[in-house]
DNA sequence: ACAGTTTCCCGTAAATGC
DNA sequence: TGCATTTACGGGAAACTG
């Protein structure tokens, strides 16, 4: 049977997009020994509240594939039974109304209706999406929900979305980084962060942040911080990976502290940072030179995009970097990579051949607790990845 | 209803690929009062004969969509009757043996049996494709099919193709630049390509070129000689149309004879040339210039690909490209476009403010008749465009 | 093992809906 | 009218298959 290729998103389950294969497992966790060979799985997408009830008159979304799988005896666990889910595409017309009431719930029942317990579980909330581009507000979606309840299947969570902490979001975000790179967020990174969404502050510890703030336009741009940090994200794990995972990039730091930290530093010392106004994640420089009158300015490139990371890798962008200095001749104004780093010892080795990135970064994206729910013995994995990721339960 | 939007390849009518939606609009060109409103067209896509016995047993290929369809007055064309197909998809398994023998015919039929003409008709051979990378050798298959045979509905040409004459295939070579650009090939660029194809020879007229020449793999390459021309024909469309058209890409010349025109030209002189042993198309340009014995040298850069003509225009590369000369200055080898056009003059309208290419180019792709087959009084518009492209009949 | 063919699905652009 | 959302489909890459 066909194995579908790599998806760009393994690591965000809870979304779903439509058109896309999905492979959902579940277990019967106790066994029924006179169950065995006739228990059926039933599967569904829906609002409601996982009561066998609601199933009836359910509508809006279509499961395409088998809905219903008669569970089998599991090899490698010890005999339990389970079934696998595959091909749940689900391509056609729903009724979404907006990202803040879109949450639904896979719900898996059972045929048994002969013993008086009834067998079914449901996955946590998940947000259904129609294009890639969805992808970072869905997530923001997943995110907040998961870091604010630990209710299983509050679909309407989104109506009123409560505050969060800087402390709960914090934490969130530094994991964000951590869980698809070898590094997460310092304090100086964090605080930073917080200044863009809390403005100047004392200590944030205990500041609330509100859904709208995290996730919808700031003031005077046309994007979010999610989007702007979630772009950031991807910006990091495709073309800087390396660089990142030897804390080469300090990333998030305001102009005023980066003066702060730069003047007092011989000319050259340069380092790197985001671009905060490009939505699609930008990355620059900044250094240190001495002017004709040898007084000490501060300066800094144009981010550089995405695009323009495709033609050359920033490692090279780096060691390449000239500029025209007073008497008109070609020089690098990058020396010491912050705090005094010779940028040869910190790039060189990401150059010559062709800087290769290391595509393989472990770590699991979510705190697996959050990823599973249960209803009496039948347990589903929420977590759904598509075919490719067995999940070890 | 929803418009489709407009496809890569509207200019390769009768390929078609599968999961993209297509348009066919069927009309009666005799009218018959008594059969207004009650006549349904059906139709089908299969390998056989057209034939109504060969419907039954029909399979392979599933049309999705509404197969069936009520012919309605159409109010442009005096009252004819008229049904257009739309939302032809076809996704799922089929069986094609590989290129050679993937025609297949798309069947219309009427429902009127009770008269005792069968009222039906057929496109011609079309090729079904399952990605746009098959694009490229689908519509070598039409171009060799309508260059070599007037059949309405051979379906077993390639199990045994016949050999074109170079005249031939020079009117079709020419005419695929011409149908997408404002112009075709000179005598000089297909005498280029002929050698190419058949090595050198003073007269190619009346020679002949095999099906396997043109469209497999050619000696010591990875890539036949049509995928190569029909990359550089993409390359013209996208990305240097506007010089394309002003006849600046001289493209097909051998490097032969590329001295030969260059050597007696003033040191400065250069022409643009298509690079031979690219696969994806590339082009360069080749200058003339004096060494520092005074000796006449003949120069040329690595050939520019897709990617690299997506960060810079071609006329930009042109008007800024520099080499070091022998006393370490940087200047410009490229001074006349051969013969002696200044390349300002040539190219630095196309510099400034972002070099515009023109995308709007007319012209039919395909002779007009070879496109239609006529059966009885039924009438498709096997030009099977997309419902943008309104053909007028 | 391999090459021809299909499937998968992202990401841009356009269309649609609200 | 504008914005949120969906659809369309090219294109790169993986998977499949004979």
């Amino acid at each position: 049977e066909r194995q579908p290729c790599m998806p760009m998103h393994p690591d965000r389950p809870l979304v779903i997009k439509t058109g896309v294969q999905f492979t959902n497992k579940v277990r019967l966790l106790v066994k029924f020994p006179e169950l065995n060979y006739q228990l059926k799985i039933k599967v569904c997408i829906d609002k409601e509240s996982g009561d066998v009830a609601a199933i009836r008159g359910s509508r809006k979304f279509n499961i395409l594939g088998t809905n219903t799988k008669v569970m089998n005896m599991e090899e490698s666990n010890n005999g339990s039974l389970s079934a696998e889910f595959k091909h749940l595409v689900r391509p056609m017309h729903l009724l979404l109304a907006g990202w803040n009431g879109s949450l639904f719930l896979i719900l898996f029942m059972s045929n048994c209706i002969d013993i008086d317990l009834i067998l079914q579980t449901h996955s946590l909330p998940v947000v259904v999406i129609s294009n890639i581009c969805q992808m970072p507000n869905a997530w923001a979606s997943i995110l907040w929900y998961n870091m604010l309840t630990n209710h299983p299947k509050n679909v309407n969570f989104f109506t009123k979305p409560p505050v969060g902490t800087w402390d709960q979001v914090a934490e969130v975000l530094s994991w964000q980084f951590s869980s698809t790179t070898k590094r997460g967020l310092t304090i100086e990174q964090l605080t930073t962060l917080a200044e863009k969404l809390l403005g100047p502050c004392v200590n944030y510890s205990g500041c609330q942040i509100t859904w709208a703030k995290f996730c919808k336009n700031m003031a005077g741009k046309g994007f979010s911080f999610w989007v702007w940090l979630d772009n950031i994200i991807d910006l990091v794990k495709k073309y800087i990976l390396a660089l990142w995972n030897e804390g080469y990039i300090m990333g998030f730091i305001s102009k005023e502290r980066e003066r702060a930290i730069l003047s007092p530093k011989p000319p050259g010392t340069f380092l790197l940072r985001f671009s905060e106004s490009s939505k699609e994640g930008g990355i620059t420089f900044t250094w240190v030179e001495k002017d004709i009158n040898g007084k000490t300015q501060i300066q800094s490139v144009e981010p550089y995009t995405k695009q323009q990371l495709n033609s050359m890798s920033f490692a090279e962008i780096i060691m390449g970097y000239k500029i025209m200095d007073a008497t008109n001749i070609l020089v690098s104004p990058l020396v010491y990579l912050f705090p005094e780093i010779p940028k040869e010892d910190a790039f060189g080795k990401y150059c010559r051949p062709e800087a290769v990135p290391e595509p393989d970064v472990g770590g699991d994206p979510m705190n697996s607790e959050l990823l599973f729910s249960f209803s009496f013995f039948l347990c589903s994995d929420a977590y759904m990845n598509r075919k490719h990721d067995a999940l070890p339960l």
